[in-house]
DNA sequence: TGATAAAATGCGCATATGCGCATATAATTT
DNA sequence: AAATTATATGCGCATATGCGCATTTTATCA
């Protein structure tokens, strides 16, 4: 039941579900999460934590990078069906639209380089 | 988004979770949702009308009592999946167990009976 | 070894959430 | 109309959450 709560407190937050969407497309670096969702680091990087905490996200450290990307093994069979609703629901939304258009030019150059055009 | 923001929270607590687990039984009175849950009156109505909300149910009012149940046709099409996810997710768990236990002698008769047996 | 860089984290604050208590509301019964 | 009853709700408080700032951690490179 906490696992559950879990999950779904993970998934109850508009930044993380942006976050979930565009990994849905591809594999990410903290950096490429900021630059699509023009986010600060910070932001990127906890939220990013929370939903590996939940069970959504898996981890791949390759040098100074963390690689995030969506644990489509890991997630429990029943779930995969919530993430694809989460992927259904949110469909056509602008925003999301914006993140993934926006993904297709990040570039995995550090949050240093960035900082500057957040704010 | 605001509406699978809203969803997802609707779902992100533990005692919401017991709650549409036996409503996924049938149909219970607010006073029906306290005996099976051993919870107050005011949680078990705050709680109800948190899911109900969120589009997970409907009400019918029949004089004193209030009604609810699963609103299976609200629910989006793919949003039933997630509910599915949660029945499948909390199978075998004991809490879920002896609320449905409790529920099968759950009676209809209001808080005042039964707001000794609360604490 | 020192400089640089990507990501994580401690701290603090503003806001949100859960829920008890008391009371209000609304429907029923006498 | 007054009393009773099932549910809803205003208020207040304790705790949780989100996130910015500054700093730390961890890895690379000169």
């Amino acid at each position: 039941m906490r696992e559950l709560v879990k999950a779904f407190k993970a998934l109850s937050d508009e930044t993380r579900l942006r976050i979930l969407n565009i990994l849905l497309e591809r594999e990410c670096c903290v950096c490429e999460v900021m630059q699509a969702l023009e986010i600060s680091q910070t932001r990127a990087s906890r939220n990013l934590s929370a939903l590996y905490d939940a069970g959504f996200l898996k981890l791949w450290k390759d040098g100074l990078w963390s690689l995030y990307s969506i644990d489509s093994d890991g997630i429990k069979a029943h779930f995969s069906d919530v993430v694809e609703a989460v992927r259904k629901g949110l469909e056509g939304n602008e925003e999301i639209i914006l993140d993934r258009e926006r993904l297709r030019k990040a570039e995995r150059v550090g949050p240093s380089c960035v900082q500057r055009l957040i704010r």
